[in-house]
DNA sequence: AAATTTTACGAAAACGATTTCGTACCTTTC
DNA sequence: GAAAGGTACGAAATCGTTTTCGTAAAATTT
């Protein structure tokens, strides 16, 4: 039963509720003997001030939304470490949503954070999204947004990125060099601006070594493992099977590995084997996995960050622009 | 620049700002012709409450906290994922909040949270939490708390965990019955309930086998890798090095099979592994991993699922049970 | 010593909702 | 047809802060 209000303790302490609300504001109208005076009983009464008044008047909630796809992917959780441990320095609170990367659920999301909940969110769009409507009308609310990983291209403002394009580019050449004549490329999403980057990261390397059209394979995967469990079975049963795979995405490096297993696929003497992934694993797989890095924590990090100056400036309009993060490709016997 | 208020879309629909918060609760003083006029009106102008003066003047905030240690982890990114997906369901939002294992910084966290930010807490408390006199504050304010997992044994409220002892036991047995002579076990935390209660299963089923007091090792590791690291270094290469190994964390994972290539040493044929763990990579490693699966998802959902029940009925005093949701020991070739 | 400024505080008005209570009008009841 | 009850709304109080503004007393300037 605490809930002790800045009214009672006002009573307790002889002063008027301004002055406490002052002294905790640290405003020079109070004098340094008041001041000490009104925190001494703040921590005898241990009065916290109530954050919905004090939101509500203020017009600042020092909360931000978290809104992304999934959170059981190491790429997001490490990323939302990042986040969560600057907001915790700074004094931020952080409200987490998931999208589970569907559009319709971005959409209520958002809706329900326009008015005052938050002050700003940190996003990664669901692979499904399509338009930016549902983020223009948070802009409209004057609540900046800043974007990590999947960004929304045509939105105007702050976008956290690694170096997609380039990795996969690095990534697809070091598969070239190992000798892979047939490399498919595993992508996921159409509408996700990482994912074609990748792609075309992928295309340029292998136009540069002049393999040919027929042996630029790209595959549609989806957010079902059973799915992609079959279509990656097609995939390596066929005559001309690739003898070389870069997965876009994290998830789909079990599938791989299990359908190797099942079909009785040597990695990397048959198929040589690259992941986007930040798996944590990696190194003791069998055989151990070449990955595409991406440096999570610090883009979770700096796409805070850069949402914190702005929220403490009260300069609402984030510039437009690209902070890339490089990923680093790191050999391991799956390329060998 | 929207943020229409109550007040402005009252006086374009021309009733009066009560009718309209009542039409919205959808109260039966109001006419249904009203409630239409005012839903449309509603949707016309996209008018959402503001949060902040909602929870202030109902003293309720729709939120609950997650308090937990680490997210880079399968099994609390899994049972975040099991509790937000309910939260989304019934309409309340999650601040999130990571403890990194710091009992000082779990104090500060409830500390912040106490007054009115969040109806409910979810919590699994860190390695290094030794008394309670931190909860007890939230519980005096009438913040009903529901532990997952790692739950503080003296605080009477709902305890959602798996059967740590039980699955201890089991899997130390299945260790016993492939032939091993001598089995570690890599403990965490003194404090922590989970971690007692799965040594004691490791004990009880080394007692029953008749293994003598000599090849019962507990080791104590850390959250450090690194440290971890020489520890198991010194653990395998000692004469009298144990060949099986029981660790009670995911993370110690990656370190053991690290340590035993670098010292050649062969699983299973000179050492069986069994992690507590939740790794989707358990499967595809070198060899795979037998674990004790640990139903996270789940775990959070029931622990969810009884706060949000709680809170409904507005009965603030959960009562003191504890749910046990069983693990599955999974059985794969590090342990053949 | 009068005029001005500074210092330190309190009263009261916000902030934007919800809820209590009062009341006009319309139905029902005897 | 008067009394009683129901229906549908609005005025105003309220939640617990922050902030604006007013004002005594003290300090400074002329």
């Amino acid at each position: 039963m605490g809930d002790i209000t800045i009214k009672e303790l006002a009573q307790k302490l002889n002063v008027s509720i301004a002055t406490i609300s002052k002294a905790l504001n640290d405003s020079h109208e109070i004098s340094a003997a008041t001041k000490e005076k009104v925190l001494a009983g703040v921590r005898k009464y241990n009065y916290t001030p109530n954050p919905n008044a004090s939101s509500l008047r203020k017009k600042r909630s020092n909360t931000i939304a978290i809104v992304i796809p999934e959170v059981a992917d190491s790429f997001f959780s490490q990323a939302l470490k990042g986040i969560e441990s600057i907001a915790q320095n700074l004094g931020y609170h952080v409200l987490i949503y998931l999208t589970y990367e569907s559009f319709y659920k971005e959409r209520l999301i958002l809706n329900d954070i326009k008015n005052g909940r938050v002050d700003g969110v940190l996003m990664s769009i669901s692979s499904e999204t399509s338009n930016s409507l549902h983020i223009k009308a948070l802009r409209d609310r004057n609540i900046p947004i800043v974007f990590f990983d999947r960004v929304m291209e045509e939105t105007e403002t702050a976008k956290v990125v690694t170096d997609d394009y380039q990795s996969s580019y690095k990534a697809t050449q070091h598969l070239l060099e190992r000798g892979c004549q047939h490399i498919a490329y595993l992508s996921t999403s159409k509408h996700l601006m990482i994912s074609n980057e990748r792609k075309d990261g992928y295309l340029q390397a292998l136009k540069e070594h002049h393999i040919k059209a027929s042996k630029h394979t790209v595959v549609q995967c989806s957010n079902h493992a059973e799915y992609n469990f079959t279509v990656l079975q097609k995939l390596l049963q066929q005559e001309d099977r690739p003898d070389g795979i870069i997965a876009s995405i994290e998830r789909l490096t079990s599938t791989i590995y299990l359908v190797c297993k099942e079909l009785g696929i040597a990695i990397p003497g048959q198929l040589k084997v690259i992941t986007f992934s930040n798996l944590d694993t990696a190194p003791i797989l069998s055989p151990s996995l070449t990955t595409v890095s991406q440096p999570a924590f610090e883009m979770g990090r700096t796409a805070a960050s850069i949402l914190f100056k702005a929220l403490q400036k009260k300069k609402l309009n984030i510039k437009n622009e690209k902070i890339v993060i490089p990923s680093v490709l790191v050999k391991r016997e799956s390329t060998n």
